[in-house]
DNA sequence: GTAGGGTTAG
């Protein structure tokens, strides 16, 4: 029954309540299992609470509980997450069978720890196994070709992912609209997002800032009432690409428009990064 | 009716 509870919290992206209910657990000496440690050692890795990860990691070790794949996995994902890349890569390379899901989480621990060569580099060890990559795995590998403007690389997934009829999921487009846009192919990333048959606010927002980066302000504002016509929320970083489109292109009475729309009409505060936008191009 | 991996920021 706590494990279900738990499982509620984890599907709605609860984190916290995942934590909070295992500590619940923990003071009223409540039994618990490996189910629960897998889902509460991934929360911990979603906000970032080392101190009860790691606890959960030596009270695995020493319970004898690292023959559970999937909770070493949980493990070096909630590593990755903490920045300890090097826990994580030492309980990853001690999987003696490692599946698509293991190789996922710490490909992505290295992309998201800004280390993109090693997860580029770990990607390559992962196809000399044979072992098949799936969508999961190639958003990525795709984030990783964008920072780096690994053009070759990234059209290869792309083409992989075409070859294998991998699903062409919201985040995958979305990763691909993003490496196209980043690498200045502008052309590719509409291409991929016309295809796609599932947009939402993370797709229009890249193929915006896409837009804006590459100097096509206005095709970005364009695209951003596309956006609202297909009644897609923008978010803060949707405003970063259309503030950034206005400022690029000179469209300075439309970006303080937009400015004011996104505090009065959309409810949304400016961050820093819309600050430095505003004040070095629109005032 | 309970378990692991993913995308946007000058």
């Amino acid at each position: 029954m706590w494990n279900a509870i738990i499982s509620g919290h984890f599907r709605n992206g609860d984190w916290n309540d995942v934590v909070d209910v295992f500590k619940h657990m923990l003071e009223v000496g409540e039994p618990f299992d490996q189910i629960t440690l897998v889902s509460v050692v991934t929360a911990c890795g979603r906000i970032g609470d080392a101190k009860l990860g790691e606890w959960i990691g030596r009270y695995a070790e020493e319970n004898g509980m690292m023959g559970n794949r999937n909770l070493v996995t949980a493990l070096v994902d909630m590593y990755a997450k903490c920045g300890e890349l090097a826990k994580a890569r030492r309980l990853f390379d001690g999987l003696q069978l490692k599946d698509v899901v293991a190789w996922s989480a710490m490909i992505s621990g290295y992309t998201q720890a800004d280390q993109c060569q090693e997860a580029l580099a770990l990607f390559s060890r992962m196809q000399a196994t044979k072992l098949e990559p799936n969508d999961v795995t190639m958003v990525s590998v795709l984030s990783a070709c964008a920072v780096l403007g690994a053009l070759e690389t990234g059209k290869w997934v792309h083409s992989y992912v075409r070859r294998k009829h991998l699903p062409l999921t919201v985040v995958l487009g979305t990763a691909l609209v993003d490496f196209y846009a980043k690498c200045g192919c502008i052309d590719s990333a509409v291409e991929v997002f016309k295809s796609m048959p599932v947009k939402n606010s993370w797709t229009w927002t890249a193929l915006i800032k896409g837009m804006a980066s590459n100097g096509r302000g206005r095709e970005a504002l364009e695209l951003f009432s596309s956006m609202r016509e297909a009644k897609c929320e923008p978010t803060d970083v949707t405003f970063i690409g259309v503030l950034l489109a206005c400022s690029h292109s000179g469209l300075v009475e439309e970006g303080r428009w937009h400015f004011n729309s996104m505090t009065q009409d959309y409810g949304i505060q400016p961050t820093m990064a819309v600050w430095w936008i505003f004040w070095g191009g629109l005032v």
